[in-house]
Order: C-alpha cells, then structure tokens, then sequence
DNA sequence: GCTGTAGATTGTGGCGAACGTGAAC
DNA sequence: CGTTCACGTTCGCCACAATCTACAG
C-alpha cells in the first residue's frame, strides 16, 4: 500500500477550475484504461489479479471458470485510479481507496463530508444486479431496461430488492467491539444499536465515472441474452451466488477492501442472515443486533443485552484502546455478557437509538482500514535502526 | 496566558514464536 | 475420529526519538 510514500499523492492538489477539472478527467480516463483489453476505461479493479478492468473484460475473464468468480472486484478509484474503492463520498461524488479517503478527508472541512463503505462483488452478476452494485439503478431503468415503472428502483419493490445494500452498507450493524466501545459514552450505556431503515440513496455509489459506468453496462446489456427477465420471479441470485448466503457467512468477504477491518459481520444461521438482510425496510426488525460470533459466544441473543447504566463495563473499557486492551474488551464481553441484564432491545427509545446510531456513523466514516503512518520521522528512525532478529537493538555510545 | 522544563507516553518495523486452519493419513 | 504436517496469519518484543502532559515561574 504504501508504494510511494513521497509522492505526493494524485489526491493531494489544490483546487481546480471546472475547466481544468474536465480536462483532467479526461486525461486521467485515458490513463485507467481497462489492462486487458487496453481500450476501454477501466472501472472495476480485481485484488486477486491486480487488475484494472472495463466491465466487459471482468464479465470476460471471471467467467471463464468457477476459481475466478470468487475473485472480489470493486470500483476503481476516482482518486489514484490505480486502487480499489472502497469508500463513497457522496458530497464530492466519488469512490476512494483507503489512501485517497484518508488524504482526502484528513483535513478538518472536508472531514465532514457525507462518506460511507462500498463493498466489492463477486460472481458474475447480471446487468441489473451490476447497476445495483454500482448504485446505477436509476440510470439502468431508463438506459438499459427501457422501463422506469419501477418506481426509481430496478428491482424496488420486488422481492430481489437490495443486492447494493450490500454493497453500499450503511446499516449500522454492530460489527466489532470497537463499535460497542464507540456508542458508550458517560451518557450512554452498553446500548443496542438497533438496525435504522436503509437510507434513501444507499443505492447511489457511483463515483466520477458515471456515465462511463452506465455506457459500458448498456453495451453489455446488449450481449446478455435474457435482460427483459421479470424481476419478481427470477432466481435472484443466479450467477451470482457467492453473494447472500456464503459471503454473509463468511464476513471477511463482506469487507474485501478492508483486509484490516476489525469488524467482522456474523451471522452464524441463515435464519439471522434473512432476518438482517430483509428486514431493513420494515421498522420492526430494526431493533435486532448481530454480534460477532466471537463475541456472542455461547451468550448469543438474537436481541442486544445491554446493560442500562454504562458503569462498570463502560469504565472499564471506554477509554481503552490499543491491541492490549482490545484483546481483553474481547475477553471481556465474552466472560461478562451472562451477567448483562436481559433487556429487550425495543426497550430502548428511538432518541438513544438515534443518538448511538450517529456515533456508530460517525465512527464508521473515520475509520481507517489500512496501516496509516503518524509520524513519518519515526518510521524512518524505526527503518534505519539497528536490529537484532528484528528487535530494536540498543546502540552504545 | 505564555514559556520552559521534566517526566511519561507513544509509535515505529522486522523477526520469530505462537496460533489457527485445512488436508492427508 | 484423532493425529500429524504444512502453510498462513497474528502478535509480542525490542530501543529510543518524538510527542504529550503536568507543573512551575
């Protein structure tokens, strides 16, 4: 990740006229060009290959066998154009890498965009599931499918609605401890942060390349043979598998472009998977919690027990931080969970909910996936260190 | 409020041990 | 089913400059 460090990164640049900004950007399209036709843009980029793809060479090439479909693929970024996008920034309408993100955003004004994670996909989805991926839905009614009966939503309404939630997660499940950690504060308890309605625009994760994206999935709508399909009564999931069930079982696929997220999604029974995943739009499942099985243990409740005064366990380790103190939250939550009181999760008022719902958001956009240096000057005095088997050695004077 | 000082704390990277996982037997 | 092995991943260790914090003047 770290390829060049003092390079001043393509994300660091002063403002630009629109003018300047437009020519770049065409420029810079002719610089991401697809690396395995070399002719199209590439707007998918594929960690396991290292590639930049257009979206006919992904279909291409992940389709040849059943090795390649698992192969998790993302946008490419807006920013560097050389990573995989793994936040959105729906203020500036862009998708970023952890590096441009963080470059990005560092700065005080900026940090207040409206940002949030994109996931990346695997199989081969059909066009209509790909505009839904790349929050396209809208443009796919009109531009691909020739219909926009369906209410703003390709699949809205239907039954198969919903793959980008996945893509777009924005639900602000509790995934990590950490994220229990960060909805405690003086005022508030370990509190169950219940499960919010989707947001409105959870389906809009296009970045800079749009109308790139939306003329390379109508030309591919063009080869794909049955895209007139109803949606209703369509095999939702076919050729696109991976997706719902193994890849909610398995939640470090959840979070491909965050290989350092400490927030693995469980979900340890399809009964809980179908119970998240469809669920969202109805208020009454919003008040389920799914902890990470390391952290329900044998304890595991389909509601959250929390306790209702923070006390001791949010003095404990509210301030912690660090993998010490991190190990034993983990330890912690485990061995204390059976002493938490019971209490039902709709027992917490919306205002709580709320309020811990901002702070998981919160959080969430500042989050940072990646290694992220603090003080370059100690990296380079760690770098040129004398050591023995790795260890820092003492220097005598 | 500002400045200087002293002491405490943090952060940095490479190595190897420990641990986890899956396959083979 | 239990054991062994191979392989991959995680984490602790180390020294010390940089940084932070508290306090006095």
């Amino acid at each position: 990740m770290s390829d060049s460090p003092r390079h001043p990164h393509p994300c660091f640049k002063e403002e630009t006229p629109q003018h300047e900004e437009e020519e770049e950007q065409n420029t810079r399209s002719h610089q991401r060009l697809c690396d395995f036709c070399g002719d199209l843009t590439a707007l998918l980029y594929c960690r396991a290959d290292s590639a930049r793809l257009c979206f006919a060479c992904d279909r291409e090439v992940h389709s040849t066998n059943q090795l390649f479909t698992k192969h998790t693929r993302s946008q490419l970024c807006d920013a560097c154009d050389a990573s995989p996008a793994s936040i959105l920034c729906s203020t500036e309408a862009l998708v970023l890498c952890q590096n441009c993100d963080w470059e990005r955003h560092n700065r005080s004004v900026s940090s207040i965009h409206d940002r949030r994670p994109l996931e990346g996909f695997t199989g081969c989805p059909p066009v209509f599931e790909l505009c839904s991926i790349v929050g396209a839905e809208d443009m796919g009614n009109k531009g691909l499918f020739g219909s926009d009966e369906s209410g703003g939503d390709c699949l809205g309404g239907s039954g198969v609605y919903g793959f980008s939630d996945y893509f777009v997660w924005e639900t602000p499940t509790v995934g990590s401890f950490d994220d229990l950690i960060g909805s405690m504060d003086s005022s508030h308890g370990f509190q169950a942060i219940g499960v919010p309605p989707l947001p409105k625009n959870r389906n809009t994760a296009c970045g800079r390349h749009k109308e790139e994206i939306l003329r390379q999935l109508r030309e591919l709508a063009k080869l794909e043979p049955d895209l007139n399909y109803d949606h209703e009564d369509v095999e939702p999931f076919v050729g696109f598998q991976p997706l719902v069930p193994e890849q909610f079982l398995k939640p470090r696929n959840m979070y491909t472009d965050c290989e350092h997220d400490a927030e693995p999604f469980v979900v340890t029974s399809s009964h809980e998977a179908s119970a998240f995943q469809w669920c969202s739009d109805s208020g009454e499942a919003t008040n389920q919690v799914f902890l990470p099985s390391t952290l329900l243990g044998s304890n595991r409740e389909d509601s959250c027990l929390v306790p209702d005064k923070p006390s001791d366990i949010g003095s404990g380790v509210s301030h912690a931080n660090g993998d010490h103190e991190r190990k034993s939250q983990h330890l912690m939550i485990t061995e204390t969970s059976p002493v938490f009181p019971k209490v039902a999760s709709h027992e917490f008022n919306s205002q709580e909910r709320d309020t811990a719902l901002s702070r998981y958001k919160e959080k969430k956009k500042t989050r940072r996936y990646d290694k992220h240096i603090r003080y370059e000057s100690r990296k380079a005095r760690a770098e040129s260190r004398t050591r023995i088997k790795g260890r820092f050695a003492k220097i005598d004077h």
